[in-house]
DNA sequence: TATTGTTATACTCTATAACTATA
DNA sequence: TATAGTTATAGAGTATAACAATA
């Protein structure tokens, strides 16, 4: 339910504070995991001039079929308005290209440049890195897991 | 990786959109559901006038031991300059109240009011309901696993 | 009339540095 | 010199409404 992020390991201070409510509280821990997260993610995409959503709206235009601005919206449930802005930083850096659809005006689809395929490559190593960080102390089953519980709750 | 929510549900968009990438990654996955969870506990917690931070500082305020701004600030992971608002608003909805530390005049000990601990019972309730719609899709067992796993990961 | 993308705006959250009072 | 708390400020994230172009 908090968001920042220190280095210190606050379930040490057992002796100076009540956080058993807390700690058995699913959506607290799962505010504190997204925190350490997303950090090592920023961290791991600096220095590729990208952030965590344009890094996500990136990953969407690299995949097999262009998506529009909606689709995008839609599947990362962001508002359309925000991805206007994500989508016009990412086309700034050369990332991505909008080429309006022929078949309705109305339409934006996004193209990842070949600039913009490259850097998602790397990005994408990157953040597996720094992902490496934080679930080390997970063995491979117990990821898998974490994933299939995650996957039923976010769908 | 985004933090809005609506109530669509994008997965369904497989055809006009290739999300492949971004459905096998923790951290988005992650940061979906903390997104919805955190949406629940907003709506769970108006009522009672408290936000997500609040709660989880009156939580601890509430616990066994009354912490200082200090404990506070390090199990929650926040900024202590952070602490300073939440306790401000909470006190000023007579949640909590500060009282300094006969032994180090510089410490300020949080503690609940009467208040503060029946609006905590309530409010604690309201997110537990809430709660349940975002997880009813989870056994108790895989509930139990996540719980497990995150705190592995948390700490 | 409905939808796609856009602009504008306000509010919340997060991060940082500088300050005070105590120790 | 170091620590607890505070103030101030800026930046990022999020939510909302209104608008133009197109269907």
């Amino acid at each position: 339910m908090t968001d920042s992020m220190t280095t210190s390991a606050p379930v040490d201070d057992a002796a100076h504070i009540d956080g058993s409510d807390l700690l058995s509280d699913i959506e607290f821990l799962v505010a504190r995991v997204r925190a350490i997260g997303s950090q090592h993610a920023r961290e791991a995409l600096a220095p590729h001039g990208l952030r965590v959503r344009g890094f996500a709206v990136l990953s969407l235009a690299c995949g097999a079929v262009s998506p529009t601005q909606r689709a995008i919206a839609d599947f990362l449930q962001l508002d359309p308005s925000q991805v206007v802005a994500v989508i016009d930083q990412l086309e700034a850096s050369g990332f991505v290209r909008r080429s309006q659809d022929p078949r309705d005006r109305r339409v934006n689809i996004v193209e990842a440049t070949e600039l913009g395929l490259s850097t998602y490559a790397k990005a994408r190593e990157a953040v597996r890195d720094a992902r490496e960080l934080s679930l080390t102390t997970l063995s491979p089953d117990e990821r898998e897991t974490l994933t299939r519980l995650l996957l039923k709750v976010a769908f």
